[in-house]
This record gives C-alpha cells, structure tokens and sequence, in this order.
DNA sequence: CGTAAACATGTTTACGTAAACATCGTTCGG
DNA sequence: CCGAACGATGTTTACGTAAACATGTTTACG
C-alpha cells in the first residue's frame, strides 16, 4: 500500500500494520497547512480568504475527503434522514408516494431511511418506530395507507415529528391524503349521470383499510343521497384475483349495469370476468376503477378511472414534516387531496331495458 | 415541563430555558449509580452482575434511553446502514427487489438508505455514489435494472463494498441477475413448442436496457438455433403503451401467430390491440409476457409469462454484501438466477392454415 | 493618525459511545 | 493459606466535527 496516495491516509498502528482509514478534517489542515476549525469553516462556507479556501479544496480533493456523517450528526443533533415507514411496497399508491417523497427529500438534502414492515400488527409498527426513533432519523413518515387497526394505540416517538400518510384523521397528528371520499362520489355520480338505475360496488378490505371503508362509504351515501338504496357489497381485499370473483358474480346478474371498483387491480379482474361470460363492457356494462395505475389506459377496454394525486400527497406529506422538522408549529388534522375522475372507454350511457 | 419526566432530561442552559434532552448513558448511569461504561455493557450484553444489569435497565426504562446510533456509529466505524441506489420506482421488478432487500436488511439488523434517481446519467449516479459514501452506509445495492450507459465510467466508491443488481457483468465487480437469455429461451421454446412457425417479439427499450437487450437478443438465438430468422422487432419502452402501438401493426399482419413481449406491461397492451382487431387470444395469436406481475393471472386472457425470481434475486445481493461487509472477500462477477415459465391462457397451439 | 469594527484564522471544548487499561475483591488450586 | 486467575466495575481516552471563544491582522472613518 502506498502512503499518500490519493484515496485515503496510512495510518501506523501499534501492530506495525498500515491501515487505510477516510481522511479527516485533521488531514486536510495538515496537508493545507491550516486548523481543522478552518477545513470546517470551508466545508459548510462559513467566511474564508479565497486562497486558503482554494488551498483547504485542493488538499481535499487529493484526500478524497468526506465529511463524517456520523460526528456531524453527533455534534448537530440533526441527521439530515427522514424515516419512512411502510407496510408493503405492494400496494401502487404507496410506492408513488415513496417516490415523491425520496424526491423531495432528496431535493431537501435529506436521505431517506426506510422501513418496511411485513406483517403490520400494532408491535410491529411502534417496535419499528422505536427503531427509527433510535436509528438516526429527524422526522417521520407513516404510509399507513390502508390499514386501520392502529388508531390510537401506537406509541409515537415523542422527540421526533411524524406525518401520516392515511385516510382516517386522527386530531392529535399531521397527516394528509387522497379524499377518498370525494374519488368515490366522483365514480358513482358519473356512472349514475350516464343513465344506470344504480351502481354496484366491489370493495377494498374494509376490515383493514381506511381507504376501502371510506371508498364505500362514500359510494353508499352518493347513491342514497339520489334516494337509492345500496345494493349488497361484494369483494374482499385489494388484489385482482378477489376483483375477479366477484366479477363472476355480478357478470351472472342481468341486473347488473354498472360496477364501481375500489382499485383498478379489481376492475381489472371484473372485466376478466365479464368477458368470459360474454358480457360486453362498456356496452352491456360499464365498469370504474380507482388509482388510475400505469396499466389501466391500456386495459381492455381502457379503464375510466380515478386518479389519485400521489404526487401532492407525498409532496405535501414531506413539506409539512419539514416545517414540523425545522421547529415550526404545524397545526394536527388531516389534509385532503383532491382526485381527479379520467373518463376513458369502460364507461357507457345505460342501455336500457334493449340489452336484456 | 416538567422535570424528571419518564422522557427524557431536563437540562439548564445559560439562557435559563429548560429544555428536554433524549437521556445520554451519563444520564442512566447516574440514576443507576453506576459508571457510564457499566451502562455501554448492559447496552452491548457485556460481562454485568445480575443485580447491576437489573438497576440499570430500570434507570433505562425510566428515561427512556435510547442509544445514540450517531455516536455509535463515530465511534465504531460502522452505521449498520445499507445504501440502496435506484432508478425510478416505477418499475416492478425493482420494486420487488427492494421489497426483498428490506426485508432482508431489517432482519439483518441493518436500515435501508433509499436514493431513487429520476435521471439516470452517469453523472447523477456518480454524484449519489458520492453522496451515499458520504452518508452513513456500510455497504451499496445498485439496482441498475434497465439502464446501461454507464459501464464502466461509474465512479464506485472505494472504501464501500457494493454489489450490483444487473444484467450486464462487470467482470470486476460483483453482481447479481436474473438470467434473462434463460428467461426469453423458456417463452420462445414454448412458443415453438406449440408449432407456431416462427415467433414475434415486441422489445424493451433495448438501447438503455441490458435485460431488454438480452432478451431480445435470447429470442433471436432461440430462433437460430432452430433454423428460423427472426422477423423484424417491434417495441420502444417498457410501457404498455408502446406494446399497444406494436400490437396494432401485429395485429394487422395475418402471419403473426405468436408473439413474445418484453415484459407484461407490453403484452397488456398487444392484448388489447388484438382485441380491438378481432383477433382472438390465444385462438388466433398466442402471447407471453415477461415478469408475471401481480396482475398478469387476471389479464385477458391470463397470461402465460415468465416469472422471475426477484425474492432470490433480493437476497443473494443482500447476502453477496453481507459477506462484503464483514470484510469476507467475494468474487467479482455475475450470478444468475433461473426464472419459471407460468403457463395461462394466453398461449396455445398453432391454428395452421385453418385460421386465415 | 488612532481606534474601533470587520475580517481571517487558531484553540478549546463537548457531543455520546466503547475500546483499552486500571483497580479491587473473590475464588480456587496447589 | 498464599498467589494467581478471574469477575465486576471504574477511569481515561479517542472517534470527527463544529460551536464558542480567543487572537491577530487588516480596513475604515472621524
């Protein structure tokens, strides 16, 4: 191993081995001929002569010199990391707002620490809290997208911020969402505008998730708030194999016009569905999904849809963490997104009585 | 505020203003009467009589102490953090393996610094390579999945292990993939197999994608080795836009029997193009896939597609660095891992000249 | 021309942890 | 029954950084 060369320090230690360490702040003003305060002083441009900082830059660049994170860290308090918490990367929306957020954070000069969690009972998620609060983190992300069971029970980190991500609003946090339920009015009331006597509707876990409990909520109340009774609910979890099951069901039912879809995965299994019992879409059946997924424009027939606005959920979500970040008073309660409807070609006017 | 609460220490300043501090070993041991270092054993499983370890973690629990990783970490050299570099998170395969990674890393012991790069130029990889060196990881996964460009002119960092998730080897790096010539060999011999005269293909974005490169390139040689000459390729991304462009032209050629996609996404799209002209799957034309996403079972029809193993792919990169990271030396070089042929609905037997 | 402000840099110290070393009492084998 | 080995704990120190304070050197203005 060469001594000086330009990736490290030769450091001699007691047994006589010379081992590569990262060069220090002490190496630079060595080899720049200044004190490490003034290296400190160039690295976060504070005030230095133009020559001795152009000096403390070569010597650097010829040590290949990173700042510590850690002893920064440990001297400022701060970590320049934001935690993100999540269930699994299965589910669409919570991996776009992932997105957005490592983005911003990126952007920001923060690094994203990510959690994941398996199985999301509540021991898991304050251990998995405990663990972010312990792990060097500066603020919080909980994408609890779609899983209740929690409320109030988890133990939240009491030094560090935190931002949900969820659709139930608990008074006492900072979280944001999609309207869930102005999405689900914006389905059902174009489904009831085209004509159909009334809307069936294939849910989401309502057991577990906010959103697919307020998805239906929403279409039960749209419907009654036209003076229509809801019909029975059918579906079970988020996947197309359960979208699919049901659709078998409702392609059995001549009565069956139009079918509101808690995601667009389901639709896509009810459209499966429908076309193997020979029940044409949009003509004999018109079908809404929910997300709006890279996929669904080219379902056949392409999906109406709608959209969630991910990217200002998660943009929304880290700047409210940052301010809460920064000392800043962030008032609790939950912020909503709007959705947006996309009218594609799985919607049609209601054929009428011609169809049967 | 009170003093002496459960979380955490009060702490005087010359200002005169309390302010609460997380509680530091200092803070245990004094409560504990013990020595700080007596309270590092207790933290560490160290050699501590039963009755001291008992006083000291009662003094733990009444402050609420958590250690401080940023301290840990300066002292030790080590941040028990993974750097996972990635390029958007919109691809599913990705996705899956980050899942993995996660999983993996948390069981570990070990957390997940995420950077998603937007734009994949060498110079921004470079940029987070130096970025991630410069945070807190032991360690770098690159999923580089799809993006080529760089090759050798990455600037790797010196002092962090890393392993690469791509198709392509770097002899000198260590790296892992699925193998997608075996992949793309397992589509067009089923294809075959089923006596189509010969096979079509819809590719990936073959100048920026290694794996779309090689399967192209797998489907060409299948077609060799056979005899046959491939058609001319069709394709552009790996959207499913772009497969529904290159399935209007299929569709529109009576010769096409069977056509091999680059991904699902692309074969979401074929699918609808033929079914906007007419032409039945799989009476007419057969289909497969590439990935088996969560939603290719409920296209229509099912598709038949090629699963690749991304669990596998996530945990031998994880555990390639693991070894890495524990200073154990790891050959440098490709590691390939088999994917699975899924046969649906969407393939079947050549329907000969009765067809046209 | 003198003195205060502004500038440029150096010195000391503390952040919280854990390795290395030091100390003291106890047990055990010959 | 004495010394060695061991067990339990305390003391010192260093990791790399940056705030706070100290020092010296210029500039500016009455």
């Amino acid at each position: 191993m060469e001594p000086g060369r330009a990736e490290g320090v030769t450091v001699s230690q007691s047994s006589g081995v010379d081992r590569l360490r990262a060069a220090s702040m002490a190496d630079v003003a060595l080899l720049a001929g200044v004190s490490s305060q003034t290296v400190s002083r160039v690295s976060n441009g504070g005030i230095v002569a133009e020559k001795t900082r152009e000096r403390v830059l070569a010597a650097m660049a010829e040590l290949g010199y990173r700042p510590n994170s850690a002893a920064r860290a440990l001297k400022s308090g701060r970590f320049q990391s934001v935690g993100v918490l999540m269930f699994t990367l299965h589910n669409t929306g919570s991996i776009r707002i992932l997105d957005t957020i490592a983005v911003e954070a990126a952007a920001g000069g923060y690094s994203i620490d990510l959690i994941s969690l398996g199985d999301p009972t509540t021991g898991h998620i304050t251990e998995a809290l405990s663990r972010l609060e312990q792990e060097a983190v500066d603020g919080i992300i909980l994408i609890l997208e779609a899983h209740e069971l929690l409320e109030h029970s988890i133990a939240f980190p009491a030094r560090v911020p935190s931002v949900l991500v969820d659709s139930q609003s608990y008074d006492d946090r900072i979280s944001v969402n999609a309207d869930q339920k102005q999405g689900a009015r914006l389905a059902v009331e174009h489904l009831l505008d085209l004509g159909h006597p009334t809307v069936w509707h294939v849910s989401g876990p309502t057991e577990t998730s906010n959103a697919a409990a307020e998805r239906e909520q929403s279409w039960r109340d749209t419907l009654r708030s036209r003076g229509l009774v809801a019909p029975p609910v059918l579906g079970g979890n988020w996947g197309a194999e359960s979208g699919y099951k049901a659709g078998v069901e409702l392609a059995a039912n001549d009565e069956v016009s139009a079918v509101f879809c808690a995601n667009d995965q389901i639709a896509l299994g009810v459209l499966r569905a429908m076309h193997e019992h020979g029940r044409r879409v949009p003509d004999d059946v018109s079908v809404v999904g929910f997300d709006d997924t890279a996929e669904s424009s080219q379902y056949w027939p392409p999906l109406t849809t709608v959209r969630q606005n991910f990217k200002v959920v998660g943009e929304t979500a880290f700047a409210l963490l940052r301010e809460a970040m920064l000392g800043e008073a962030v008032e609790a309660g939950l912020r909503l997104v709007d959705n947006e409807l996309v009218v594609r070609s799985s919607t049609a006017a209601y054929p009428g009585a011609r169809a049967r």
